[in-house]
DNA sequence: CGAAAATTTGATCGAAGTCAATCATTGTGG
DNA sequence: CCACAATGATTGACTTCGATCAAATTTTCG
């Protein structure tokens, strides 16, 4: 996987980026090729980097009277980052951790920002990129507002197939804002309708 | 209250906009004047609009198997829109209506994609208002994710002082997503009146 | 293989929901 | 401008879903 194809998956799948953009895109970013469990970022850190996930996948987390409550998962395709620190350049509320050995694109706020004014394109690019991820959030905050624990776990598993297998299932627990056991009695449940 | 002052507003609270900027945003906005209950926007309805409130308030809403629940409150100087239906032209899940006899000025997505085709700060301005509005609903993930009925209504007022005052308690504990019922239990403990 | 991590199962409890009745406030037509 | 209907808010009795605590079982991995 080379970056060229990278950044053609960003102009396909977000918005559109001339050819000198996607040059521009490929000079400001790097590849990185990191283990599984480690970290990306820790709380309390000023995050000034997002990650595309090439391969692999990651989660947010927040780390509130030792509970670990997840945030939020990307998988392949998917944009990550600490949206608070990155935004407002505060200090990072979560962490963010890979769950799988994932191989990442790495872009700093000062390289999108510097694009930015350089090309319209970038501008719409991240708008887009935001856009995405506000309607994510909309679609999650409708499953907690009208959903039992049951059906919530029913929309995680439709708008993100195969999450199951790939992340523990504490944190999909958590995430639907379920103890770990409750989910356990809901799957045990659903296997035998 | 003239155009030039509510754009000035915008310029000032959301993203700098160049005096000509400006002028090309009064020009492609209009002032709208209506009454409480005024509906905005009707779930199915294709809407392309976008409302910036001026004076008054404005809430978006589900109707669900006849249950009334609110989904987002908008007050001065915040906008509001069906965001699904804007963002990507589909029908309108929800309603929009105004809670108190408001002026409104109001954009069309089509006005808006012209002026962000001509100057990139209105690229950057819509830019803006969506990245406030997903850190907004990320504030509100976190407060539903970790949080008591009771905390949630505190959290509610903390983030929209005199909420409590301006807008019927049934909205407010949808919002929640507590029964009003239950509301009224917090408020008494807390003696909030 | 064995230890640690992940998941399942069971028993009990509590926060908030539901249903129902009452009280308070608002607004409109006579 | 009052009357009274409609809307909004409170209170009470009872129920339920999912949390908690505890233990057992299964899976993962060094």
């Amino acid at each position: 996987m080379n970056i060229n194809s990278v950044v053609n998956i960003i102009s396909d799948q977000y918005s559109f980026l001339s050819d000198e953009c996607k040059l521009e895109l490929s000079n400001n970013a790097k590849i990185l090729e990191l283990e599984k469990n480690s970290t990306l970022v820790r709380e309390g850190q000023f995050s000034d980097k997002t990650y595309f996930i090439i391969q692999g996948c990651a989660r947010a987390y927040y780390l509130k009277d030792g509970k670990d409550v997840s945030d939020w998962f990307a998988f392949e395709n998917d944009f990550i980052s600490s949206i608070n620190s990155f935004f407002l350049n505060v200090p990072s509320p979560h962490f963010i951790e890979l769950l799988e050995d994932s191989v990442l694109l790495e872009i700093s706020r000062s390289n999108i920002e510097k694009l930015e004014h350089l090309h319209p394109d970038f501008e719409r690019l991240t708008k887009v990129v935001v856009v995405k991820t506000m309607l994510s959030q909309q679609e999650r905050i409708v499953s907690m507002q009208f959903h039992s624990a049951e059906q919530k776990y029913e929309n995680i598993l439709a708008s993100h197939p195969n999450i199951n297998k790939r992340v523990p299932l504490t944190h999909i627990a958590s995430f639907i804002g379920i103890t770990l056991e409750t989910l356990s009695r809901i799957r045990k449940k659903l296997n035998y309708i």
